[in-house]
Formats: structure tokens, C-alpha cells, sequence
DNA sequence: GACAAAATGTGAAACGATAAACTGAACCGT
DNA sequence: ACGGTTCAGTTTATCGTTTCACATTTTGTC
């Protein structure tokens, strides 16, 4: 039976110390208020052990400390590590997260939004699935926004993180052209969504510089969603000879499909990923990727939102060079029999 | 030049339909007022578009819709896969997910969730790091509270999923020992902040069981925490036979350490690890593992605070049973020349 | 038709913090 | 000694919602 134990108000340290509920509050921020004061208030809430508490300055339209960061899907595998990776650094500036998860949907990431806005977050990180609707401009000119990427068109961010997605796929699909392929399965994901996805663009102008057939497969995003898929791709007469994933966790599940298929990788069908997954180099064989540093992703986009927060209004987008890591999962197709 | 467009409150409903706000409150939620009143505050909600604030709601001391997610570390993958697990089942109920990672520190961990209640959040969820101080029984008396995989001594919770540490060990080690290993090195995580661990005490008692040799050796947690500590265990003089991992993160770093030292697995060591991660049948070679299902654990710890929401006293303590999938990166040790 | 009991509605207070406007007093230079 | 600043506070209003207590009206019953 313990003790209720409310958590101590501004009101209560006003009594305590017979001052205004206002003079507590300017001196617990260290404004207006005598040194005196602001020492023996700050003392006070010291030993009452108080904190402000962040809902009713939420209300009052302060800041919440709390960021919303709202992510295409969970389910995949790099994002959660992007996820990982901006949460921590968020926390290193003393900020909270208000993690959303779109699983794959645009709809549901547009009310994600205004739900993070209704919270009233400080600031939205998102690492968008689909095509902005007009409905972003409005919330991102409420709330500052970081898009990391993607792009939310017509929406004025205060930064934005973007992906040298044509440079990293030409570096794949180069790869591959070079290796001796020519017919290719490019697995995307949530193509529905967002019918000209950069990554996609991508694909087609370079398939068409290097004279690739390049078919461009729409696929669930998880590992789970990418295998059922992969084994029907798989399985096709004129299957293609080697396969193009643009995330690793559809890699993944791919693997999975051509292990129960008796496929070997890359002797019988290559296979690339996309984004480089920290176990990607563990998997058996090692995939095939193209690497961003997300470190470095992460640490730019909470920049941009915490210089913004901070009144600076620089430079704001930065582009992320793509490092292709050629591993065994792709090799050169097998000789026509 | 977007109009700023605030979001519609209760009050201006309550004067574009001539209404007090209290009455607006009521019909809103279809309480005390006449049908008639109720459909036309409803109808003018919608035309407005209009959505409760949360905060305000929070701030009165109603439900905020937003539960808190405290992981013990999301640097570790299992527990990123669980936090997303977490995540999706309590959108499923229509709630939010205000997502904490404590990093691996049992005093973060805390403030974490001071922090967390003073967002308001309905309930916890909380995957412990170390042992609670009695801190946590003022949390867990204010905030219901779920936890998962680990226990808040001395605080009464409202949910509680435990996983068979003891069977889950025991059948790692019996494989093991079935299979000719004496000397095992058992790689466990954050062991300094707490001493006296479920799964380390399970080492204890299942290795004095079977007479084999095990030295605990505290880890950090990711795969780049682990990777150099497995380089310093490998390359000793009379290296073990085994490495056993407490988490699955821990032994993706020690293959990756055997990797560079040449070694083979498990020609000239085996590996186990713990959780089975959905990567581990995938990585080279296919990592033995005890799995839970995370899916479970999910839903168990969502249901049980979601019924004690709904004002259910029930049954609130499920034990999930291991399953070990015995994978190639466990065999016999080397013959002893 | 009288009187109690519902039904329906309203105003005010509360949640905790902050900002704008206001009140005295001390202090300034001339 | 006088108007004007600064200082160190206090009062009051506000954010959006809910709830308590109260004021009306309507309904029901004998």
C-alpha cells in the first residue's frame, strides 16, 4: 500500500515557497525573477523532485519535447534499423519519440500524421511510402517536417534527406549488365501506392541505357510478404537470371523461396539487395547490396529538425551516396545449356 | 500561401450549432443529450472535420489513447522485432505507440518511464532491462503496467508474459552436452546491471545439472558490441568447444568475430544463440536458436492491458514455451588431436 | 391536475503551465 | 522633486476538454 504520490505541480512549490504560480514559473526557468528567488524556487523543486509536466505545456502550444518520427514499414527489416538509429540520436539531443508505423499505407500515414500533429509533437521525422497528397503541404506547414527518403511534393520541409537512388541502382544494375545478365526481376515494394517511385524511375532509364530487360514485380515489403512471390517468379519457365530486390527484406525473403525451390544462389540465379542491412553480409550467401550510412541519415535529419527547432534556417537537404557492396550472391548467370 | 487552417475545436461546434460546449462534450460522445442534439453535434463534427484533442483530454485526466513501448534495447534485432510486434497489435485496438528504447541501462530505463508517465500514456509496456528498484512499484501502482520477458520486483502489474528461460536454456545446453561439449563460453548481455538474471541463473543451475563447464561473460548487446569481445574469447589459448549467445544479435557478432579469426562453424566451434530472430535460418550457417513466438508475447502483453482498461481483473500471467530449432551452427566440438 | 422523477441543458471549475498586462517600489539623471 | 525606466512580483486569461452541481423543461403516475 504505497503512497499515492502525485507528481509535485508548480502550483505546490508555489505555496511552499509563498510565491506566485507565475513567479515559479519564470523561475524555474531562470527568467525575470531575482537571483534569490530563482535559487530558492529551483531548490524547491529540487527536493520535490519536479518536472514540468509536458501534456499540460503541450496545451498550453510550449514545446513537448517529443518528436514524431513515422516510418513506411516496421516490417522492414533496414527501417527498423533507421528507426533504431534516429531514435538514438533524437534521445542524444534530449528528445522523445513518437514512433508511427504506416505499415505500407499512404492513407494510414497521412492519419498517422495528423494524429503526431494532434499530439503535438515538436517536430515529424518521416521516411515517406507514398506520394504526397495535397494534404501534407497543410501539415507540414504546421509542423516542421524532415523527410528522409522521399518526397512529400508540394509540402515545405525544413529538411530533407535523400537517397542517390539512381546512382545506386545504375550501380546494380551495371553490376549485373556487367556480370552477363540480361533478363531481370526487379522486386519494389507498395509499388501500388506510388506508381513513379524514384527507385523505379530509376530502374526503367537505366535498364534502358544498358539495354536490360528489366520487369518491375510489385511485392509486400515484409520477408514474409516477398516469399510466396518470389517462389512464383521463381518458378516461371523463362525465369529471369538474376534478381534485383530494392529492399534487403525482400532479399531475404527471396532467398528463403529459392532455398525451398533447391535454387542455388548465385550459381543458378543471382540475387542483389537494396540498402545493405547490417546482416546482410551474414546471410548465406552474402548479399549483394548497396549501402547507406545510416548513421549518417539519421544524424542529418534530426539536424535539420533540431537547427530548425533552434531558429536556424541554413541549408536543409543533403544527399546520401550510395556504396555498392559486392558480395557472392552475384555472380555471373548460368551457361545456356 | 496554404490558410493556416487550426484544427476545429469543441467550441466552435458549440457555436455553430448554438450549443454550450459543455453540451457538445456530452452529444459527442452520445451521452445524456437527446437523439435529436446528438445527431446534429455529430453531423456538424464531421462537416468540421473535427477530432478530440488529445492532449487537452490527456491533460484533464481522460485516456489518451497512446500506450508506452520501453525496450530494453533496440540495438538488439530481436527486440526491434518485438517492438514492432508491440506496436502493430496495439494499433490494431486503435492505440498509439510512444516508443522508449532504454539502451541497455537499467537507470534510463527509469527515467524512461517517469518520463513516459508524464506523458499521460494509458499503460506500459515494458521489456525490463535490470532488476527494479522499488521505484518501479510507484510507477506500476500509478500506470498500468504490462511487462515482458523480465520482472519489476515488488511492483504489482497488471500483465506479465514470461518466457521459459529455464526450459529454453536447459534445452540449449542439453543439445550441447548431447553433443559432446564440456567447456562452453555463455555470452550474455548487460550483465553488470543485473547480477542475477533469469536466464544466467537458468546457465547456472542447467550447467551444475549436466556437469558442464560455463563462463558467463557479460556482453554488450548489438552485433558491433559483440563482435570484438568474441575476437578476445576466440583467441584464446584453450578456447571453448561452444559459444552459447543470450540473444541472437550477440551471436550474429561472434560469427561474424570467427569470420575474420578463419574459423569455421561449427567445424572447429558451434554456436547457439537465443530468440531465433527470423535472419537466423538465413545466416551462414543457419543459427541454432530458441524460439518464441513474438507474435504471442505480443499479444499476450496488448491483451492484458487492454482487459485491464476495459476493467478486467482476469488471469494476467501467460508463460510462453521455447522451441529450439536446431540449425547446422551446432555440432560436435573438434576432435582433440 | 399535482408532484415527483427523469430528461435535457447550462455555467463554472478543474487539469498544469505560460504569457500579457498590470502594480508598486526602487532608482536614474537633471 | 519630478517624470521615466527597470525590477520583482502578482492578476488574469488561455490552451481544449471533461465533470460536478445546478436550472429548467418534459414526462409519468395516481
Amino acid at each position: 500500500m504505497a503512497t499515492p504520490a502525485k507528481r509535485p505541480t508548480i502550483r505546490q512549490i508555489a505555496e511552499e515557497t509563498d510565491l506566485s504560480v507565475t513567479a515559479v514559473s519564470y523561475a524555474l526557468r531562470g527568467e525575470r525573477m531575482s537571483a534569490a528567488t530563482i535559487e530558492r524556487v529551483q531548490a524547491k523543486a529540487a527536493e520535490l523532485g519536479y518536472v514540468a509536466d509536458p501534456v499540460a505545456r503541450a496545451l498550453r502550444g510550449g514545446r513537448t519535447g517529443t518528436v514524431g518520427l513515422l516510418v513506411g514499414s516496421l516490417a522492414d527489416f533496414w527501417q527498423q534499423t533507421l528507426a533504431h538509429a534516429i531514435q538514438r540520436e533524437l534521445r542524444s539531443h534530449g528528445l522523445h519519440t513518437l514512433l508511427a508505423d504506416a505499415d505500407g499505407s499512404p492513407d494510414e500515414e497521412l492519419a498517422l500524421a495528423r494524429r503526431l500533429a494532434a499530439q503535438r509533437v515538436d517536430g515529424l521525422i518521416v521516411a515517406p511510402v507514398g506520394p504526397a497528397g495535397g494534404a501534407w503541404a497543410d501539415i507540414a506547414s504546421h509542423l516542421p517536417t524532415v523527410t528522409i527518403g522521399g518526397r512529400l511534393t508540394g509540402a515545405e520541409v525544413v529538411g530533407e534527406v535523400a537517397f542517390d537512388q539512381t546512382t545506386g541502382v545504375g550501380e546494380v544494375l551495371r553490376h549485373l549488365h556487367a556480370l552477363g545478365h540480361e533478363r531481370i526481376a526487379v522486386l519494389s515494394w507498395a509499388v501500388g501506392a506510388s506508381p513513379d517511385r524514384p527507385s523505379e524511375r530509376a530502374v526503367r532509364e537505366q535498364a534502358a541505357i544498358l539495354g536490360l530487360q528489366c520487369e518491375i514485380v510489385p511485392c509486400a515489403y515484409s520477408l514474409d510478404g516477398s516469399r510466396p512471390l518470389a517462389l512464383e517468379v521463381l518458378s516461371r519457365e523463362d525465369r529471369p537470371t538474376a534478381i534485383f530486390c530494392l529492399s534487403d527484406s525482400i532479399a531475404y525473403g527471396v532467398l528463403h523461396g529459392c532455398r525451398e525451390l533447391g535454387l542455388r544462389v548465385p550459381e543458378d540465379i543471382s540475387l542483389a539487395g537494396f540498402d545493405d542491412h547490417p546482416l546482410s553480409r551474414l546471410v548465406d550467401p552474402p548479399l549483394t547490396s548497396v549501402n547507406w550510412s545510416v548513421d549518417r541519415a539519421a544524424r542529418s535529419a534530426v539536424g535539420f529538425l533540431v537547427d530548425h527547432l533552434a531558429g536556424a534556417t541554413d541549408e536543409h537537404r543533403v544527399v546520401i551516396a550510395p556504396t555498392l557492396a559486392v558480395r557472392t550472391s552475384t555472380d555471373r548467370p548460368p551457361a545456356t545449356s
